[in-house]
DNA sequence: GTGTGTGCAAATCTTTTGCATTTTC
DNA sequence: GAAAATGCAAAAGATTTGCACACAC
């Protein structure tokens, strides 16, 4: 532990999913040490991509955040986080093996208008 | 329509989802027409972007080809396709109305094992 | 001829790498 | 002090843009 990446894992913790871009100008560090750092969490299971819209963000993942999907405002481009779904998961996990496909992990984006823009 | 951007249609349907390397490397055209065209077709909602596994690819949108999700193999790296799934496409639903989100389009993506690479 | 599409080259942005220096244990 | 991490600068990739030329109507 250093305190480049404890300064990543803060900013995740913080402020939820960055992109690449945004962690280098909030990161005191060098970009360099931003995308190592994050290669490095990946491998390990702290953090994850995830790609809302266009782009891809950083987010920390499940073991270090709660499992949660995202939906996007096509309108305003917000991103509205999800809490947990049961039967999601549980539909997900019948889908894979209906294929003899063994479910590690899976990523649901949803793309629409939010409450606020609908009125 | 002209024949650089049949050739892109083409090589789309009969390939499924490319990504933008394996495109510029298939098209006889140059480079810079294949991304204006996949900006183009995207924004038509003839091809839309999909997240399989690390980087991005692109693929016919759901008007031109049947809707379906991914499942990548961490193993082999192969990208099953999923079958629709009236279920799955019903909880999607759910989940977005208990926010007040209008869906309008969704992605999801399985990663795990194939059933080959179990054995 | 006018408007649009294309190739080519250059510019820009993103990500990765090598190396000297600093930090951690 | 040895191994690992960092900053910096350069390299490599990916994406976008400007412009002149070709093509369709």
């Amino acid at each position: 532990m250093t305190p480049a990446r404890r300064a990543l894992y803060e900013a995740l913790q913080t402020n939820g999913a960055l992109t690449m871009k945004q962690l280098c100008q909030l990161l005191p560090c060098d970009r360099a040490s931003v995308y190592r750092t994050v290669a490095l969490f990946e491998k390990l299971g702290v953090v994850q991509r995830v790609y809302t819209g266009w782009k891809y963000s950083v987010e920390l993942s499940d073991v270090f955040d709660h499992h949660h999907h995202h939906a996007t405002c096509l309108q305003c481009y917000k991103v509205l986080v999800l809490p947990e779904d049961a039967t999601l998961e549980a539909v997900l996990h019948t889908i894979a093996s209906k294929q003899g496909f063994q479910l590690e992990s899976h990523q649901v984006e949803l793309n629409g208008v939010c409450q606020a823009c609908r009125k």
